[in-house]
DNA sequence: CGCGATACGTTCGATGCCGCACAGACTCTG
DNA sequence: CAGAGTCTGTGCGGCATCGAACGTATCGCG
């Protein structure tokens, strides 16, 4: 049961630093945290666009509750059918919303970054959801325990506004997929995906596997790297072992299909901006 | 603007009596309609599994806001991005969500009966989805306005809960979509499609164009013709012009996709079940 | 009854992804 | 630096669906 517990939660904050120091390409927007750590904390619960859209009121008394957890690349939030006992608030890092097959095989239906939240159906009243919840991209959250959550929902305030217009902006995530899937070739459907991650990092390199990629769009891995070979060559993007980075997003964006705007769009109309200081 | 306006809210009415006594197989459940109309009324708002599942008290609160409409075959509830004015409650028929492409091509993401409501964003707070929603096998629903229904979300009672609850099964049934359009095979797809179908028209047959199977799930009518045919000289189903008929509902659930039993039993865990009375 | 409209069925080349096989390249470790 | 492990690139036969064309069956209507 590869639950909410995290996998020795204080090692895990080592292996982090860890990884910060020794990888290349780790640290992301607040690389502040090792040179200049006396300005700010390591991460701001703001810095979540929903806990960055509260109001004061509601921040601050939230605020003692919420409590930060590293996430590590490929650690499993929550396996399908899990009882959930968390709402996490991404602040950094990807986390994809999966669903898998008997077979093996699984999709991803949603990717989760600094916008959202995982965890919806605490406060949906499910209890558990018949999918996985996997990082992607190591980054850093905080969660809410699920009692307290549940009593900020019932106080009709601006979380349950946000927490539910999320949770319908994640519905468009979901259903444009399912239309994707069905309608769009994988080298569009590879664009959209790359476009998503890259709105999500806030950068334009990403640390992922071609296999990974695959897994989670649901192809072959040989499938991934020929559409990724082309978009390479016409110089979108460049393929190194294990990264991606996108080299020219205009030309991205125009070679994706429709979904990747639709679903932006909608994003931008029913969540909060983020904020300019961030 | 094809929207919550019905086209023509008393002349359809009568559209529908007049469908009910000169097409073959238009009554379903509730054919006591002509010939028993004393015994209820046409519909009953508890035929509707949320509404039946309220406690008595919210129910008669609720009772004098519910308006009876009647939803036509192929009836265009709302268009993508429309303002949406009320929340309906289907008692029969099928309505289907659906996301269109700029191409003029479109699939659909989930299918609405007698179990579910329609117009999720009045509460969900987006107002407007980027999805249609269409009435693919004719029924009746009862409605409520955004106005009674924000009220009644307000109050943190079952209406919410029951809501909630719904949404998130919808957002299953939306997740297994996409996984399934990536998946499996068209005849996979088409079995489960049926077998949805059926469940929530409550009889085993239904009115419907192979043409518009295509439609919905995305893919080319001649297909669709082809994987018909061999449920058919398999003996699952019979084909005639405009209707299918289930003849073999085990092996279709057999031959469909494992997607079928995983919504059907994420639905059955969620939400409340029918009562024997209906 | 005859005609047009609609819906279904069947065929066939084109296409895109599957699924395997294998080779090459990079990285980490000792 | 050598070797194991991992990740990526390529080539190819197979299969399902695409997308068009055509033929046929059924229904409604005059």
């Amino acid at each position: 049961m590869p639950t909410d517990d995290v996998p020795n939660p204080t090692q895990q904050i080592g292996r982090l630093i860890c990884r910060l120091t020794t990888v290349s390409n780790a640290p992301r927007q607040n690389n502040s945290y090792m040179s200049k750590k006396l300005k700010l904390p390591v991460h701001d619960p703001a810095q979540n666009r929903i806990l960055g859209a509260l109001p004061a009121a509601d921040y601050k008394r939230l605020l003692p509750d919420l409590e930060p957890i590293p996430m590590p690349l490929g650690w499993t939030i929550s396996e399908s059918g899990d009882h959930v006992n968390f709402l996490y608030f991404p602040t950094t890092g990807i986390v994809s919303l999966i669903y898998d097959l008997e077979d093996g095989s699984s999709t991803e239906v949603a990717l989760v970054g600094n916008e959202g939240m995982v965890g919806i159906s605490i406060f949906m009243g499910g209890e558990s959801m018949p999918g996985s919840m996997k990082v992607q991209s190591e980054g850093n959250a905080y969660r809410l325990s699920r009692k307290i959550m549940k009593r900020e929902f019932a106080m009709n305030g601006k979380l349950q506004h946000l927490a539910l217009l999320y949770t319908q902006a994640l519905i468009c995530q979901t259903s444009q997929t399912a239309v994707c899937n069905q309608h769009h070739t994988l080298e569009q459907q590879l664009c959209r995906w790359l476009l998503m991650s890259i709105d999500r990092l806030h950068e334009n390199k990403m640390v992922i596997t071609q296999e990974l990629i695959a897994t989670l769009l649901g192809v072959w891995r040989e499938s991934v790297s020929h559409a990724a070979s082309k978009l390479e060559s016409d110089g979108l993007i460049a393929c190194a072992r294990g990264s991606i980075t996108v080299r020219d997003r205009h030309k991205l964006e125009a070679r994706a299909c429709e979904c990747y705007e639709t679903v932006k769009k909608e994003y931008d109309r029913l969540l909060p901006h983020p904020k300019h200081s961030l």
